[in-house]
DNA sequence: CAAGTGTAGATTGTCAACAATTTATGTTGA
DNA sequence: TCAACATAAATTGTTGACAATCTACACTTG
């Protein structure tokens, strides 16, 4: 493909940056099939680095491949959600221990602004973006504690649980942000608080999980 | 390479395999160059699958991409070893968690025998084996989880942090095995004392941490 | 002698093609 | 009408080839 102005080599992981970006928007709902030649002729490139993207997608857990069956979006059970969403809530936790003796004043500016960015988009009625300001809010955090294992874990554990987490959101999305938990922790940041902060960001995410195996669940039957 | 018996579809997940067992046991030692082609002709096939082969290792974290200039091991700090550590003690509680309601007493006999390999491994002296029975400890465990994203997980997880483990063990191998841990967790486990199987699992995990980066340094400087 | 330069070789990035297999289609027969 | 079967189309698995880039090494030059 090559487009110009991009690095020519990143094509495998630029693919499936945009792959993953359409499973998460359910544009391919869970259950159905990635055609290789499609998904190439999408974006201008050939079956090659299309795989390559697929298989990163698989190990994400976003993507589940058969032998001569191709790639497919991969699908849930409530019990993963559940477990999926348990672990997000520990895994984050171990970000915020991560934390100290970080610069939480530069990271709580940082939260602020991403909150303020949210609003304005949930005023303008704009889901993806109001959505894509909320998982920055999450990966900002993850970045500053700075930890290579914790990104890498991070990566795997949102690809998961992103389709939900986005059907959840759009379900909900009435134009009026929900940025309570949001201000609350960047403030509890703020004040170098890390067990308020801990308690927040775990209470943050299990409060979300019965709402988002039912939105999931809901959007899997109504497909 | 269609290996005549093998099913011909896993290809890049068999070069998967073996080039993570190759590097796990430092046969390809952190930071050495892993090139397509030599990688191909050790298994005889083309470089399309050994792509597709590190691409995987690459999420695994085992291997890190650099745009035109391949793959090579990835290379750890000690401060990674340490989270990676912790990480791994919390993951393997949470697995502990998820065993409630199974079938404790098939899985301490599977335990039990792996134990009994172990020991007789060690006697003969057979590092490689010893070191697999090892893994396959921890790993039926996490099996008996039947948790689809704990075993997501903990395969990155485990991957990162094999290579150390390996040269820890195989630096302290001195033909009497070290199955103290093993036996208790198994006792515990067929015990249904949960809570123990937790304390006895991260406390196995976090007391091998220090000598664990020793080793790990040591024969990164060696080399 | 050190530093920079240029060329040859090696290595990666991507593609197009072919074989093997699966999926879809249509036909026949009860 | 429906099921079983045969055939055609579509899709995947893998390979070999070519262009682009990097690396190593000899060579020049100050």
């Amino acid at each position: 493909m090559n487009k110009p102005g991009e690095l020519p080599h990143t094509i495998p992981y630029y693919l499936a940056e945009q792959i993953k970006a359409d499973i998460i928007r359910w544009r391919y709902p869970p259950g159905s099939n990635l055609r290789e030649v499609e998904l190439g002729g999408e974006f201008g490139s050939s079956r090659g680095p299309v795989r390559e993207a697929l298989r990163i997608l698989e190990l994400q857990g976003l993507v589940v491949h058969s032998p001569r069956r191709g790639f497919r979006v991969r699908k849930w059970g409530e019990e993963d959600l559940r477990q999926l969403y348990r672990l997000r809530a520990q895994l984050e936790g171990e970000v915020i221990d991560a934390l100290a003796g970080k610069d939480a004043t530069s990271l709580a500016d940082a939260l602020d602004q991403i909150n303020a960015d949210m609003v304005r988009h949930a005023r303008e009625g704009n889901v993806d973006a109001y959505f894509a300001a909320n998982i920055a809010f999450h990966q900002r955090i993850i970045d500053s504690a700075e930890s290579a294992v914790l990104s890498a874990i991070m990566v795997q554990v949102n690809a998961m649980s992103l389709p939900a987490r986005y059907m959840l959101l759009s379900t909900e999305f009435s134009g009026r942000p929900q940025y309570d938990y949001h201000s609350r922790i960047s403030a509890a940041i703020r004040d170098r608080n890390f067990p308020l902060v801990r308690k927040l960001t775990t209470e943050h995410v299990t409060t979300n999980l019965s709402r988002a195996i039912e939105a999931y669940e809901k959007a899997l039957n109504s497909a």
